[in-house]
DNA sequence: TGCCAGGCCGGGT
DNA sequence: ACCCGGCATGGC
């Protein structure tokens, strides 16, 4: 994949606090539309864990619009800021030196974070070894008979674990492959992906 | 014009 | 322990 497609550059965010709330906000939506709530929270001129979470939720969910389910993850967002204020003082950054699974942990306590947006969080913005999957990790995979047709996210992401090395440049790399692959070629209801790169070596 | 996009929760079996 | 409906905008 890295040959075909080259280097991805992700996550494409500036600072782990935008990676977080990036992950929140591309749940099960296209990122350009992130984008645009993104700037539409910059525009607003608060964008800061305590600034976003002093907002009213309808003023937020309007400045998030773009990237849909607006007023669930309005809700979402408030969620993890608090959690952030409560955990680190609002220092994104400090969560990190604990154990990973314990970050994990208080991660997937916030009630809108679950597996693939903690290990988003988790591998983008606090730069810890977990391989992080997605809709497309899971298709590729079934697709290509690497893993039982009923694997679940855990399933998934042990089977990634369990084959690379701790490696975080590597997960980050290899997650941001299947997207890109994911999104040009392993698409839901066709059969064959023609002309993917994966074919030179997988079944 | 539908289909799809870097999910997750809560209630029901 | 699964299964399902709900959540919503924008691009192609």
């Amino acid at each position: 994949m890295l040959d075909a497609l080259g280097p991805s550059h992700w996550w494409p965010a500036a600072t782990p606090f935008e990676v977080a709330v990036g992950a929140v906000l591309t749940q099960n939506t296209n990122w350009g539309n992130v984008e645009r709530a993104i700037a539409n929270l910059k525009a607003g001129g608060d964008f800061e864990v305590r600034a976003l979470a002093a907002l009213p939720d309808e003023v937020l969910a309007e400045r998030i619009r773009p990237a849909g389910y607006f007023r669930l993850k309005a809700r979402r967002l408030k969620n993890l800021l608090a959690m952030l204020v409560r955990e680190c003082d609002g220092d994104i950054t400090r969560l990190a030196g604990q154990d990973m699974e314990t970050i994990r942990g208080k991660l997937l306590a916030v009630s809108g974070v679950g597996p693939e947006t903690a290990d988003s969080i988790l591998l983008y913005a606090l730069g810890y070894p977990s391989f992080v999957v997605d809709a497309y990790t899971a298709r590729i995979c079934q697709r290509h008979g690497l893993t039982p047709e009923d694997a679940g996210y855990e399933e998934l992401r042990t089977f990634f674990m369990d084959g690379l090395p701790d490696d975080v440049s590597l997960y980050n790399e290899f997650h941001a492959l299947l997207v890109r692959v994911g999104n040009a070629w392993c698409r839901p209801r066709t059969p064959q992906c023609r002309e993917c790169p994966l074919e030179r070596f997988l079944p």
